[in-house]
DNA sequence: GACAAAAGTAATCAGTCGTTTAAATTAGGA
DNA sequence: TCCTAATTTAAACGACTGATTACTTTTGTC
């Protein structure tokens, strides 16, 4: 036995965490079922409170790790603006996007606390380490704020300027760079 | 009878939309019961399909209306990052506060088509046309997105920098400063 | 006062929710 | 192979959801 070398309640726990993430992210925390989870990830439901302990627990467990900026923050802070816009552009919608299920659960009471705990430790800390100048955390913050604020307007209420331009054309290229442009401001003014 | 001039349907059609709005705003769409609405209301249940069809319809009439983003539209657009920003810094934890009650509904699927529509026509298409150069609607949207962005933070994920401040003392002052010059870039750049 | 329309009430519908229990199955070591 | 522990399963728990029903009360008009 033991064919490869996770077990068998590895394997299980692995599966739960890859459809909760992807659930969590298409329907929220409230809209999520720990039944529909239990059967993307071809499980018993009751697995998934004797692995998480709670559907809190499995939140935390399934989206808090991967609440990091990442990719972002690699390179020259120079070029973060551009950086960071430009891999809001290209985000396609994924099955599993950290930034979105945040978005689709932070109304809920229930799992705000962590949230913003995890928030705090995964981007603000790391992003105002990277940051020179006075008021790191500050413009952290209103870096994330506005990062946020695209994607929930993109993604969530698809506020694709694209859809309403009365002045279009040349329109094209240029929110990314308003946006990229905003970012860099707030990361220069230090 | 009819001592004042609403009848008693307009009193309770009122008290519903009332009650619903401060409990949509603290609980959100999902996390709000009609029962509870009901109760706040002092209303039986059942008249809130009544008069609304649905918890749908209720929600759309009791926060749509109001998305409008009013004051900080009310001056001279060359202080209005200054405006928008001290607007921001000095909201209060109201009973009712519109783009709270979005930011706490937008992660459900069920009511993000309707939200969407209401932002594009009451704040998107108003604070366009107080623009003035090219791609309104794209600066538009992104003075949107940095609105809704800092009030997720700020009031949904309680990221205020005193709290995390390395760099305190000065700081004090900065943060709004900094918003409203990242809001009064957008509005410039034409 | 009688009558009809409007407004409000109590009870209940069929589902779904997260969670728990006890029994059944599977695995690994002696 | 046997035994024990780990893992999984089916079933049910009570509570709550939005919505609907049939019924009672109030209202305004002739």
């Amino acid at each position: 036995m033991n064919a490869d070398l996770e077990s068998r309640a590895d394997r299980t726990r692995t599966a739960i965490l890859a459809a909760a993430r992807t659930q969590f992210t298409a329907t929220g925390y409230d809209g999520t079922g720990l039944r529909a989870i239990a059967a993307r990830a071809g499980v018993n439901v009751a697995l998934i409170n004797r692995y998480f302990g709670s559907k809190d627990g499995l939140f935390l467990a399934a989206i808090g790790p991967h609440l990091g900026i990442g990719l972002i923050l690699d390179g020259p802070m120079a070029e973060f603006g551009q950086r960071a816009a430009s891999i809001m552009e290209m985000k396609v919608a994924k099955r599993f996007d950290p930034m979105l299920a945040l978005l689709r659960a932070v109304g809920s009471p229930a799992c705000t606390p962590a949230l913003s705990a995890a928030v705090k430790a995964e981007v603000i800390a790391p992003l105002a380490a990277r940051l020179d100048g006075v008021n790191r955390e500050q413009r952290a913050m209103l870096i994330f704020a506005t990062l946020a604020g695209y994607d929930l307007s993109v993604s969530l209420l698809r506020l694709d300027p694209m859809d309403l331009a009365i002045d279009a054309g040349k329109a094209r290229a240029s929110r990314q760079g308003l946006l990229a442009d905003s970012l860099q401001y707030i990361v220069d003014d230090g």
